[in-house]
DNA sequence: ACGCAATGCAGATTATACTA
DNA sequence: TAGTATAATCTGCATTGCGT
């Protein structure tokens, strides 16, 4: 259920934090998958744990819900998992801000928004975004309309439960796109999602997700599977239409590849990687990173001289 | 009537506490 | 210390509702 906002909006703004690290990293992290950090990273949670190894990326600790902004107590990173919808537009979903014990205003006067494909996890772009005066005075109706029928970008949710609540801050989907962070036009990178098909394939395997596969040939009614010597039977014509395909294994089957639900996507969609080849791209996209590979954005970005602060 | 997008619920997973 | 039960967590997904 929804709740009146805890926290009433300030008067003026905070004023602008930058980091010129950070806006190194930032831009370095195009391309960057987060898939096999969020596997092998010890203590990255089920639901946040592509954002966790999005801020161990970075170079951060993972420590969750903490009063202070994520970066030097300056800047807040956010990770928001974004889609195609049919015209190519991204769409996202609504994010959890922080707890409602926390004041949101100052966790959301500087954020960096890290976006990242649904589907293959892979960073599509980013955002720094500065809750100044106009956009302070946009989101400040949030305060006193109505929870319901307001229609509130800035809300506390609450789920109801035998020991009582757990009340959250949340950011509206709508307000992400209003505020511009995500790009208005169609865009060539990114996959569309059908939570249909994900939710019964990930039914079938024992609630396993799908594992990705690049094409590798353009026509015929298999492609070569990049982690054993199997093949996926997919529909080849309809992966460079749509982006991807559901597939199915052949055999033979290697260990990691059984029991598992397939899906074949074109390469062309994934963008370049700032900060990566290709190849470890692929590789990571695919699920066939081997612990001692695993690389860290951060080992790979210099810390520049002044951090422009 | 149909397909897609907005909305809100709760499943899936981990963290923590507790027991043997 | 290992194993089991309970609590806490947030995003993924089902449903609703709208527009064509």
């Amino acid at each position: 259920m929804r709740l009146p906002l805890r926290h009433r909006p300030p008067a003026t703004p905070e004023p602008l934090r930058r980091c010129a690290h950070l806006e190194a990293l930032a831009e370095a992290s195009v391309g960057l998958p987060l898939g096999p950090a969020a596997r092998h990273l010890v203590g990255a949670g089920g639901r946040g744990r592509h954002g966790n190894a999005l801020q161990w990326h970075l170079g951060l600790d993972c420590h969750d819900s903490v009063a202070q902004p994520d970066w030097e107590g300056r800047i807040e990173i956010k990770l928001i998992s974004v889609w195609q919808r049919a015209d190519g537009r991204l769409a996202c979903d609504r994010i959890k801000v922080c707890e409602a014990s926390v004041d949101p205003w100052a966790k959301l006067a500087n954020v960096l928004f890290v976006f990242a494909d649904r589907l293959t996890r892979v960073v599509l772009g980013h955002a720094f975004f500065h809750l100044g005066a106009a956009s302070l005075g946009r989101l400040a109706r949030s305060w006193g309309v109505d929870p319901h029928f307001g229609r509130p970008d800035l809300i506390i949710e609450s789920r109801d439960s035998a020991q009582g609540m757990s009340p959250a801050y949340y950011l509206s989907a709508r307000w992400l796109v209003g505020e511009g962070l995500l790009p208005e036009h169609p865009v060539h990178w990114g996959y569309r999602f059908d939570n249909r098909w994900w939710r019964d394939v990930r039914a079938e395997f024992a609630g396993r997700s799908p594992l990705v596969t690049l094409a590798r040939v353009d026509s015929g009614e298999t492609t070569p599977c990049s982690r054993c010597s199997g093949r996926l039977r997919v529909d080849l014509d309809r992966v460079f239409e749509q982006g991807w395909a559901p597939a199915h294994h052949t055999m033979p089957l290697g260990d990691r590849c059984a029991l598992r639900g397939h899906v074949v996507v074109d390469p062309r969609r994934l963008p370049e990687p700032h900060c990566a080849s290709d190849e470890e791209l692929f590789a990571a996209v695919e699920g066939r990173v081997p612990d001692e590979d695993l690389w860290r954005l951060a080992d790979r970005v210099p810390e520049p001289e002044d951090h422009g602060h």
